[in-house]
DNA sequence: CATGACTATCAATTATTTGTTGAAAATGAT
DNA sequence: ATCATTTTCAACAAATAATTGATAGTCATG
């Protein structure tokens, strides 16, 4: 076996479950990967996959092969890439997850510019906040906000988060101004449900540094943060938002900033990759690019 | 970098001090080699080798690849070793060094079959009795005779090698017949000089399994086998030999067997090569033709 | 149960890479 | 200085890989 890439591919096939999905991820044509799998089969004169069009599953022998190859390429990739003083060439298909209302407003618009200046990259961006499994979607890098848990991931933060309390004019006219997080309790809430439940406890911090949390309640709530901004543009209450999400509407007036005395423990957005030594160029070109246009002054910080 | 087998080369190259060394350890050409290694350094970015035309060294990232890329190659080799069921094809160029009465004699009459059995293998033979470092030295293989103490090596026995002491009838006559080891410090010693120095010191036992020594003397000595042969045939002293080597002379009684009851330990007659995980087929090949002649029946022994 | 959307493989063509050969340049030894 | 080696270069031939379009198998769906 002279081909290390082969083997690459076979470990790509199990993780994605589909020789289709791991071609598209290598930017393979399906064939070839096809093709490429029989020789490394024929090279070692040993069935790796049985495979029917529908599903695929190791044999023993793939099993082995792919526990023991995994830390062989990646103490390779580390090897090379621990040598390799420059990085080659910006190309190939960047495959990019984000949240869904931020890419569509701040990551979309800068899209047309990184394309031009990378003229061999291809992008296929997924607008989407459920998506955790990175490297079993077979994405480069994820665009996420909040806090970052996951351990597998290695993240980079692009800008900061800082979240803010805000209502219309019209609800704050008709229900007066919150002077204090425990006043919130007497207020309509609009929560934001999360892949981990109804975010229901709200904290602040007061003027010592101290945290403060409070529980809130209200009459609409939504997974989408789109929804959850019409709803308190509409009056219907108040909703605690990424700064980035309704800046335009405390621009113009339509929204109002609250509670500013008591700040939000500000939270990051940030890219996030699996865990792999080697960095394609294609996303590190992407990241530093992201991060440039964030970084200092995000578009949304005044 | 995709191609192992680069990286396997630029070793080799390391191993061997020359490009065109290893392009023909490897069955290549040399034009292949040369145009490899640059594409290896091309793809890392960084220069691997010094090279004049008349002298090679690595750079210290070369020396880096080196290091970290053996154990790499090394660990591929086993992985893929062991998955795979049937070894490949009989193939290539089998580099063998060996001791040059024992391939003179016994192995050279067997080399036209072994290449009538396996069309597709070329042979390199080297007859010397010093070549110690093979790796260094760009062999598949090597036939010694004797202990095998070097470590790096492995070794596997192809005959047992019984020593016998020997002297002409001309020359018993006039110096009397010995009847026990210690009547040798009166007689006439031809002694092998080897690399580890004179060998002056002759070990038996007798009949109760127990060692003997008994250093000796003489006015002959040399380092080759073969002028001692003459020399004891002519009647010049009282040797120790190698059955297979002096196995002819004592059948038409030329020479005659001494201290029959005093039996000398018997060594073997082995096979060694470079501790790889993975032996080439035509090494395998060769060795197990060579055990199927000599194992059990050699034709030395009665 | 048939249809449709995917999936893997096959076969034929095209493109790319790899290997060979012979010549040239460079180096150290005689 | 010449000679024998060594590495590299350049042009060509051979082998290999990738693409495309076609085929057949499989699962979910209506």
């Amino acid at each position: 076996m002279d081909r290390i890439g082969d083997l690459s591919l076979f470990l790509r096939v199990l993780d994605l479950g589909s020789i289709s999905a791991a071609a598209r991820s290598l930017d393979l044509s399906v064939a070839v990967a096809s093709q490429r799998l029989k020789r490394l089969e024929r090279e070692l004169g040993v069935r790796l996959l049985h495979r029917t069009t529908r599903q695929l599953h190791a044999t023993p022998e793939g099993m082995q092969l792919a526990e023991q190859g995994r830390a062989l390429v990646e103490d390779l990739e580390s090897l090379t890439g621990g040598l390799r003083q420059s990085a080659t060439e910006v190309s190939g298909t960047l495959r990019v997850t984000m949240s869904a209302a931020f890419g569509s407003q701040y990551v979309s618009p800068l899209l047309p510019e990184f394309l031009g200046l990378h003229p061999r990259v291809k992008l296929s961006v997924n607008l989407d906040d459920q998506i955790v499994d990175l490297v079993g979607s077979g994405f480069d890098l994820g665009i996420r906000v909040g806090e970052m848990g996951d351990s597998s991931l290695v993240a980079r933060r692009l800008a900061s988060n800082r979240r803010v309390l805000c209502a219309s004019p019209a609800y704050l006219q008709t229900h007066g101004l919150p002077r204090t997080p425990a006043d919130l309790a007497r207020h309509d809430c609009l929560l934001l449900v999360g892949s981990q439940g109804r975010q229901d406890v709200w904290h602040f911090t007061d003027r010592k540094g101290r945290d403060i949390a409070q529980r809130v309640q209200g009459r609409f709530e939504s997974n989408q943060g789109a929804l959850l901004r019409d709803a308190v543009v509409a009056g219907l209450g108040i909703a605690m938002h990424s700064l980035w999400h309704v800046h335009e509407q405390l621009r113009s007036g339509r929204l109002q900033l609250l509670l500013p005395d008591y700040p939000i423990h500000a939270t990051g957005i940030y890219a996030v990759m699996p865990q792999r030594r080697l960095v394609p160029p294609r996303v590190r070109a992407f990241i530093d690019f992201l991060a440039g246009r964030f970084g200092d002054h995000p578009p949304w910080e005044c």
